[in-house]
DNA sequence: TCTTGTTAGATTGTCGACAATCTGCTTCCT
DNA sequence: AGGAAGCAGATTGTCGACAATCTAACAAGA
């Protein structure tokens, strides 16, 4: 028999593709922060009932990125400083701890994909698509949280990754259509083959502190008016 | 007026409830890893329909303590000695975190707390309650967690926590009736009144590998055997 | 005018029934 | 006997309707 492994199918059920429409929804910042989700109005658009839209949203909300409050609603959670604050310095812990865990464990399979996903990054700013290159990067920067071989460690970092995207594209948005050019991420990837693992780590934190305070800044002002309902 | 904060009044939604129940029936260890949760079963024995239920059960999914398989099942998830192994490795970095955060936020009420969970887990070791003690010792251990001033650590943490008590629950199970006596937390607490902050980290570290040898080695002995359906 | 009670509308929570899918057994064919 | 096809039962996924709750507007009384 031809030595082929397949990939398991794809989950068909209903609330599993409502869970990624929402996840996109929110991550691309198509629905605001501290929006309400009617769950009529949603589920006539999506053609589906209800219960499987209901069961996604509260995947959603153990996910971290919506809310919701018996008999008054769901909502898209809010966004404010000190979240992105929090997520941040919990971040740069968990990269610290992703890089020693991946450092023995790189091998060329590392390498290849470390340039794949950098590649990718790269292409989405050519191609100016502001929501893949947030996209990109991050997936570029995940790579060491897989690599790590922990499943706590991958599943924590996802979680946080849902958070920083959301975070991203809302500040992208706000300041439309300026890309950051020049690539940040040369160094990273440079690093992460190199043989000085300190100084990995310490390029990691720094390089996040980086885009960090941009993004908090833009946070600050967020908080200055009130968030939209539906 | 009176100067009266009230507390949030509990969430009474059926949802809420059965998602309470099952956590504790996990956690307990009174359903076991690998069982599948048979849903007109549970809807019936707990008076309710199979909506909220399964509801319920998506929270508990993305909590990291079910798992899912569409059209076959919902099941406790399995534990390995990796999964062991990976929580508590991650959890030695969030600990580290927690206290760095936290040590400068240290006053009177935190050294009141500290001392009321430590007080309840003497008391559940003296009444021999091993599942409580399991429940404050957890408690003791997440107050740096809920002390650090990061919601998203907070958030972390106690995912975490989720599956360490069942790991814990699961090894007194096995080992009936046998309760670590003497305190193991006495040095813990002193530590983190006092004025070395890189002490209270070592021992934090150090306290933890202790317990997680024990767990390790119960835990490769399940893996030996294949895991009962329900 | 301010507060309190009432009511109508909208929305969320829950229910019971039906459809889709899986599993194990039986049957039939070679 | 071995294996594929098909059937029956059980279980999960989904639906539409009903019940419980909230919100906001309005009316009544102090």
């Amino acid at each position: 028999m031809a030595k082929l492994d397949f990939s398991p199918i794809a989950d068909t059920t209903r609330r599993a593709e409502i869970v990624a429409l929402l996840r996109r929804a929110i991550l691309t910042g198509q629905l605001e922060p501290g929006q309400k989700l009617n769950e009529l109005r949603i589920s006539e658009q999506m053609r589906v009932s209800r219960a499987p839209l209901r069961e996604a949203m509260r995947e959603l909300v153990q996910e971290g990125i919506l809310t919701s409050i018996p008999y008054a609603g769901t909502f898209v959670i809010d966004v404010t400083a000190k979240d992105i604050d929090d997520a941040y310095s919990l971040n740069k812990v968990l990269d610290e701890f992703a890089i020693e865990r991946t450092w023995k464990l790189r091998d060329q399979r590392f390498f290849d994909e470390l340039d794949r996903r950098h590649e990718a990054v790269q292409q989405a700013t050519r191609d100016r698509d502001t929501t893949r290159q947030i996209e990109t990067a991050l997936q570029l920067h995940g790579l060491i949280h897989e690599w790590a071989d922990n499943s706590v460690l991958l599943e924590t970092w996802q979680r946080l990754t849902s958070r920083l995207q959301m975070y991203f594209a809302l500040h992208q948005q706000a300041r439309k259509e300026v890309v950051p050019a020049e690539d940040v991420h040369e160094t990273y990837v440079a690093l992460l083959k190199g043989d000085d693992m300190r100084a990995a780590q310490r390029h990691a934190r720094e390089h996040i502190d980086l885009d960090f305070e941009e993004l908090l800044a833009y946070a600050r002002g967020l908080e200055q008016r009130p968030s939209k309902g539906a």
